[in-house]
DNA sequence: AAACAGTGCGCG
DNA sequence: AAAGCGCGCACTGTTT
């Protein structure tokens, strides 16, 4: 449970509901043909990958063994047909000792079966979640989806109808199929403006290591580089922007989150071989770490320690050194904290509100700094969706993704939008809430003017 | 028919 | 002591 403990933080939710409100009014524009001629092209790539599929070998097993309870969707049966009829080795179970069949590891089956099956998943997550979930939600051309302020356990938001905080990304060819449907208004440009690092910044205002504000603070510094460097063993000329990625999704983040160094050292070594990692100099990652005197990844079995010279142990190391020595600070307040919580039940965030009921050390650690994160957005958005009225602007706010805004601009007030938004969401927000101690900053992608929300490219935000 | 747990997968 | 946090949605298989 997470309650409001002070005026200001009630007010916050009060204002920042009707701001959601007005934003859930405004909706998305949907390009309603694109969407429609999409829904039909997938329908049919799907259906000629089944039947591909269909023709070969295991498919046929599969429909002998199962007859007419045959059903492709099924992870259990995909599960026997692998694992019992082909024999071949379950590499890992749920909790509820189910065969396990999720895409990661699919991928360690080494089957043309398998390849087709993921292929078709895919496709059917984009039909049927995406495109056709905003289908059936668009009125009269625009989609509005809910922003819900009273739902999560940590004072976030949440998005339903269509959620619209996880439209895919990441995936290029799978963001491109479904962003291409939202669209902007006659003459308007989409606009998305993004906290950097929201949550690690506001992570400093709770344990306030001065180092880790040294890394925010000064832009010489850069954290996932380093961390990369002593992860794979590298002088700082061979970093390249593959590895720096790696060192932050696969150490520094989970690190934060309360990952172990055995999920660390696995993901980072992984990387590795899928990624193809090189140094600068060229020279293949695992032959580097080789000539380092690391040749193995170790079991990552967190109930054993590793074996000196494997990449597991190294990891190891790595993370002592994080929280022992570099962040020293911030490994105690995690510690206080914790324990604060243990001795009295409950605890308050920087933006007033008490989290209480049992939870786990991580969750402990990570709920007030995930709320209180979504809060900053939630406050610049219920002071940004005002200023627009009182300039008597016409760009409309259309949706939130936890640490960025989309609007809908139109393109005479581009500039304006952009000098606004920034200046409400670093300077205004820093000026109201005294508590943030280290600099904030926003990132901006803009789309062409009647474009979709698939061409986003960043762009400079004048001053 | 509706509800539930379990699994998988999309996002921050 | 526990073993990375937060969501929503589609689907299967079972129970009510």
């Amino acid at each position: 449970m997470v309650i409001p403990y002070k005026r200001s933080a009630y007010k916050l939710l009060h204002d920042g509901a009707i701001a959601l409100a007005e934003i859930e009014g405004n909706g998305i524009k949907i390009d309603t043909v694109y969407l429609k001629k999409t829904i039909r092209k997938t329908e049919k790539r799907i259906q000629r990958l089944q039947t591909e599929l269909e023709k070969g070998k295991v498919a046929r097993t599969w429909k002998k063994v199962f007859g007419n309870k045959t059903n492709f969707n099924s992870n259990d049966q995909l599960g026997k047909i692998l694992f019992e009829h082909m024999e071949i080795p379950c590499p890992e179970r749920t909790k509820t000792g189910k065969y396990r069949t999720n895409e990661k590891t699919l991928m360690t089956v080494d089957h043309p079966f398998v390849e087709k099956y993921l292929q078709i998943k895919k496709l059917q997550k984009a039909l049927t979640t995406y495109l056709r979930g905003i289908q059936k939600e668009v009125v009269d051309g625009f989609l509005h989806p809910f922003f819900n302020l009273h739902i999560t356990r940590t004072y976030r938001s949440s998005s339903d109808s269509p959620n619209f905080q996880n439209i895919p990304v990441r995936d290029k060819e799978l963001g491109n199929l479904i962003r291409k449907a939202f669209i902007a208004r006659e003459g308007h440009q989409l606009v998305e403006i993004d906290y950097s690092g929201i949550e690690v910044a506001i992570a400093a205002a709770y344990h306030k290591d001065p180092r880790m504000i040294d890394y925010i603070g000064n832009p010489k510094l850069d954290l996932h580089r380093d961390m990369a460097i002593e992860c794979y063993k590298l002088k700082s000329g061979q970093v390249t922007k593959d590895i720096r990625f790696y060192g932050k999704n696969c150490f520094v983040f989970p690190q934060f989150y309360g990952s172990m160094y055995t999920d660390c050292a696995r993901a980072l070594w992984g990387a590795i071989d899928t990624a193809k990692l090189c140094t600068k100099d060229e020279m293949p990652l695992k032959r580097h770490l080789q000539s380092q005197g690391i040749r193995e990844l170790g079991d990552c079995n967190p109930q054993e320690s590793p074996h000196k010279g494997s990449f597991e142990y190294h990891i190891q190391q790595v993370e002592k050194a994080f929280w022992g020595k570099r962040f020293k600070v911030y490994a105690q307040w995690k510690k206080k904290w914790y324990q604060k919580y243990v001795s009295r039940g409950w605890m308050l965030t920087k933006t007033g509100f008490i989290c209480q009921g049992f939870m786990k050390r991580n969750e402990v650690i990570n709920y007030p700094v995930q709320g209180s994160a979504f809060h900053c957005l939630l406050w610049s958005l219920t002071r940004l969706v005002r200023e627009l009225k009182k300039h008597k602007m016409k760009t409309l706010i259309v949706g939130q993704i936890h640490d960025s805004i989309l609007a809908d601009v139109p393109a005479k007030e581009l500039d304006d939008f952009l000098m606004l938004a920034n200046t409400v969401m670093t300077t205004q927000l820093t000026n109201e809430w005294k508590w943030i101690n280290v600099p904030l900053e926003v990132e901006a992608e803009v789309c062409p003017i009647g474009g979709s929300w698939s061409e986003k490219e960043e762009k400079e935000i004048p001053k």
